[in-house]
DNA sequence: CGTTAAAAGTTGGCGATTCAACTAACTGCG
DNA sequence: CGCAGTTAGTTGAATCGCCAACTTTTAACG
């Protein structure tokens, strides 16, 4: 004998879901059409140009963009193709890459990022109260918890 | 001159954006390896159960399930390799399919959705309080409102 | 020390998604 | 009618992600 969710619960659980892969749809277009830019690859810049010296430990950069090591391995592959980042080996851990941002992938989130806060105001921050909008936070934020995920 | 996100409304942006990503793997995940199935494949099995019939014209169902025509296209192909669904040809319109739950795909649903429900409530619904959860559900209707997609 | 286990990262194959091009059938309208 | 445009759906190539296997280096510890 199965708990269900009631009617109500039903609408919530859909609406999420919708939401969230119609947002993530639209951002990704519209950065990949604005800037030809994938938001893979825009997380990617945008964490390396946070770090100290723009640059970061593959493994340290996998879990940041909550990616497997795989599948950061065949992106940072690509950005390295279109010469945003560079691979540099480290010399205290002779395992260990750095994936550094280039000039060419600083240059690329300049230009993208204003660009992208855009499309997030107009499909998400700017359409709510700003209460809704920081229930919404609050409540992604339990979620995480309650999974075991890192702040970060 | 651009308008950043403030320090807060940064944080509950990335949280949204992890929360997305986490969880819906994590259903995936468990749905995959609890009963072999995709988010996709349960999701297109939950449709066609709900509708007479339980058949759907292809292009409903595309509408239905946020997928392009050529992605359901593809995915029916891979269900109707695994016996859950059959393709029949529309008498009314020479040009289409209806999309057919078989009784192996009726059954498959009947196996898995007490599970996937289960998964639902461990992660999310008991996760938060009645009222977090209807605000979760509510912010994303108006989302969903102001990108003009239909309430399904 | 030396052996064993763990960590960092890559690789290749396969499944899934997208995009553009395509066929076939329907609709509207002069 | 007849043909122009639209709609239903498929196809194949290219891209992206996942998994399991692999190499190299580091850490643990008896």
């Amino acid at each position: 004998m199965t708990n269900w969710l009631d009617e109500e619960q039903q609408q919530h659980w859909r609406a999420w879901i919708a939401a969230n892969a119609l947002l993530t749809d639209a951002f990704s277009r519209d950065l990949q059409e604005a800037h030809g830019l994938t938001l893979a690859d825009y997380e990617i810049l945008v964490r390396l140009s946070e770090s100290a010296d723009r640059r970061m430990r593959m493994s340290d950069l996998a879990e940041a963009t909550l990616s497997s090591r795989s599948r950061l391995s065949h992106q940072i592959d690509r950005m390295e193709q279109a010469g945003f980042v560079e691979r540099v080996p480290c010399t205290d851990d002779k395992r260990g890459f750095f994936a550094v941002l280039t000039s060419t992938g600083w240059n690329k989130l300049v230009a993208a990022a204003p660009f992208h806060v855009g499309s997030v105001r107009d499909r998400i921050v700017d359409v709510l109260t700003p209460e809704e909008f920081a229930a919404l936070g609050r409540a992604s934020k339990r979620l995480l918890d309650h999974m075991g995920a890192d702040p970060t």
